[in-house]
DNA sequence: GCCGTCTTACTCGGATAGGTCTTGTCCGAGTTGGCGTGG
DNA sequence: CCACGCCAACTCGGACAAGACCTATCCGAGTAAGACGGC
């Protein structure tokens, strides 16, 4: 998995406790979390063609959140930036080989290991779907918005 | 994730039908499934340092399974190919940036996005933990220990 | 004083190299099976 | 006929390249803000 995932989710909850009032500039995410910033931009522009993120051009631009925390969850920036391709990939190696015949009725019914794998998947998109950023942001230390937002301050003098 | 996961898996179910009476030979294997015959050595010998699959050397060697389709799940597999570590790493970015102080109390307890992802990475782990070779033997069409057999036997002439 | 226009600086966006991991390949060490020879 | 030793072939095992993906970077297009001049 990609270590941009990360990158992601830290800077959606960064954007979610600034708040929408001003965007945020890549640079200045990058800085926040001492990330290389061209790269860091890469990881935005998949989370604005996603709809997560709303890109502001110009001066005073920036980044901000497109949706209510509440309204993404984890594994939307997941699919946003990692791709929405399974992990597993079944090739279907069973139906290779000398003398198989892959029109046999047997291959009607999904091989065994594919839906195993399967299964799991969609386990693991379950618990990741169900939290949101609202969630992340509840869980957090009592005061960190608030911490936040000083920080914030002072980073923009 | 590796696409030796599968192979690994289908090598694994084919040594089970194929009994433990003779040792199969990667080259047969790959063959059997049309792979890459010394790439797949290397799933072969993973599977072998785990104690999933057992080698025999000499003139009539190759493969076996080490232990029972019972006591072999899909996660031991897994882990033994594609290695224990988890997909997602948390470097703990929101230590880092000028104006924050590691020691803060406040990062005593793990990050919410860890916790999350680590939650969700059990949940698949424990998915795939829960079924076996032997489960996956049994949910094959009727008849397919027999077919393998025989296409086993015409295959070695 | 106010409006319109121009310049300017800042922002995102996609096109362009480098590094690391997965994929793929090769040849050597070790072992077993078969064959020949001697008893 | 049986046992022993030798030879040869076959197998696994780890060391060695090629390709693909992730990581990282740069420069150009576009836009909003601010400054300037005219009314």
């Amino acid at each position: 998995m990609s270590e941009q995932v990360e990158w992601g989710l830290h800077c959606c909850l960064t954007l979610a406790w600034i708040g929408d009032e001003h965007p945020m500039p890549a640079a200045r995410l990058a800085d926040w979390f001492e990330l290389p910033p061209a790269y860091l931009t890469k990881c935005l522009q998949a989370l604005t063609r996603a709809g997560i993120l709303q890109s502001v051009p110009g001066a005073r631009g920036g980044f901000r959140l497109a949706r209510r925390p509440a309204d993404v969850t984890v594994m939307d920036v997941l699919v946003a930036v990692d791709g929405p391709d399974n992990p597993f990939r079944c090739t279907e190696i069973r139906q290779r080989g000398a003398g198989v015949d892959p029109s046999a009725p047997e291959f009607r019914t999904p091989c065994a290991i594919s839906t195993v794998m399967h299964r799991a998947d969609l386990a693991w998109r379950r618990e990741l779907a169900s939290h949101t950023l609202a969630d992340l942001l509840e869980s957090a230390p009592a005061g960190a918005a608030e911490r936040t937002r000083r920080r914030y301050a002072q980073l923009r003098g």
